[in-house]
DNA sequence: AATCGCTGGTTTGCAGTGCAGACTAGTTTG
DNA sequence: CAAACTAGTCTGCACTGCAAACCAGCGATT
């Protein structure tokens, strides 16, 4: 049981909460995202995923990359091998943890 | 995906904090436990443990049964219904989520 | 060319949360 | 009786998530 109790209290907060759950989990998915794309997807709000992609962005969990398609100023998400891993080993430990009876 | 994005935005709050997830689990498992015991077991801080045990006593995920043992005071905890039914929900969902592909 | 409304985001303000340490109350031990 | 221990609660602070307000530029309208 102590071994569940490690996992969880162990566990990546970056990752874990579920608005940035949410978004990397698709950038896992779609390798590269536009964030009204992922906006719309996930259906957080603009502010809220702008702060949340900020974090990530910190932790280097995923890469922006500003531009502009024609006129229009657009960001590219991406997510970074160190936000892949991250995602991974979150779910690795999640289930460790859940899964694990004394 | 998008119920993967519903799933993981709807996740209970109240159960997704590591600390009172690992309250929980222990309580399943154990049934009834001590303060004590569950700070012992769990690694929590007092402080910690007593804020979150009010915020789970609130939301009716346990009861909460003081008591003297001889002239000592002792703190019994519970698991209700109610809780155990928001975990194994929360397990759920978060198993469906987690798993879910594209 | 001033105005309106859209797209695409960022910044701000605030309420809520988690956390550790200080504190209270009583008990036991030296 | 003083020190230390048990059993918790309360306090203060730093951090967080969230939505609304805001900024910037484009495109059409008048």
């Amino acid at each position: 049981m102590s071994t569940n109790v490690e996992s969880l209290l162990s566990l990546d907060r970056l990752v874990h909460e579920p608005a940035r759950l949410v978004i990397l989990t698709i950038l896992a998915e779609t390798e590269e995202a536009e964030f009204s794309f992922l906006q719309r997807v996930s259906g957080l709000t603009k502010g809220n995923m702008s702060s949340h992609i900020s974090k990530l962005e910190a932790a280097n969990y995923l890469e922006v990359r500003k531009s502009f398609r024609g006129k229009v100023p657009a960001t590219s998400l991406k997510i970074t091998r160190m936000g892949r891993t991250a995602l991974k080993n979150y779910r690795k430990q999640l289930k460790h943890a859940l899964q694990g009876r004394s």
